[in-house]
DNA sequence: TGAATGATCACG
DNA sequence: GTGATCATTCAT
């Protein structure tokens, strides 16, 4: 049974959500077209306290969607090409969100290959950047509602049995935390 | 290993 | 306004 993600399933602890959105599938409605990916990859982003995290200095006009309502999107542009996307977590106020970082693509292949200029299908969505630049995901999809017909993930009830954690990538000085999750031996996560 | 490439933010 | 930084990707 197919269900959609409901905004209860995002108010919940950070790392319960990032944990358990792999193997679930994320779908972005572009110009009539459905493309689909099963997260296979996910960083957590949490609090105030974090000093990974775009909250840790408090809320800016870039970040202020983690800091509102679980459930909504935080997409971000960085090095002056990219971008990013997260699932805003957590109670209004306090900032906390998952970034997608990897997926294994299901549909709309044909799309994401023309957008990503590669045909083979381990260099689609394997990074954030990527998953983006495949889904045509970008600013405009900044707090978007993932509960609308727009953006969303689903549960198809598939299980994952071996989940693997490390440190964040790309993040200097902070290893302590091992806030990245990915499937473990799975041909379409990053690195 | 380093270039690409520009928005964002802290500072003052 | 300015300068440093950047939750990355790709080619060398």
């Amino acid at each position: 049974m197919i269900k959609k993600l409901n905004r209860n399933f995002y108010n919940q602890p950070t790392l319960k959500v990032a944990k358990e959105l792999l193997g679930k599938y994320l779908v972005v409605k572009m110009n009539g077209e459905i493309l689909s990916g099963k997260i296979v990859e996910t960083e957590a982003y949490i609090g105030y306290k974090d000093p990974a995290s775009h909250a840790y200095r408090g809320m800016t006009p870039r970040n202020s969607v983690m800091f509102g309502d679980p459930g909504y999107t935080y997409v971000y542009f960085t090095y002056g090409m990219h971008h990013c996307l997260n699932l805003v977590t957590e109670k209004k106020r306090y900032p906390a969100a998952v970034l997608i970082r990897a997926l294994e693509p299901t549909s709309g292949i044909e799309s994401m290959k023309k957008r990503r200029k590669r045909k083979d299908l381990k260099d689609l969505s394997s990074g954030p950047a990527k998953l983006c630049q495949a889904l045509g995901v970008d600013l405009k999809l900044n707090g978007a509602d993932l509960c609308s017909d727009i953006i969303y993930v689903e549960d198809r009830g598939e299980t994952i049995e071996k989940i693997g954690s490390s440190s964040r990538i790309g993040i200097t000085e902070e290893k302590k935390r091992k806030w990245r999750f990915f499937i473990r031996n799975n041909e379409y996560a990053s690195r």
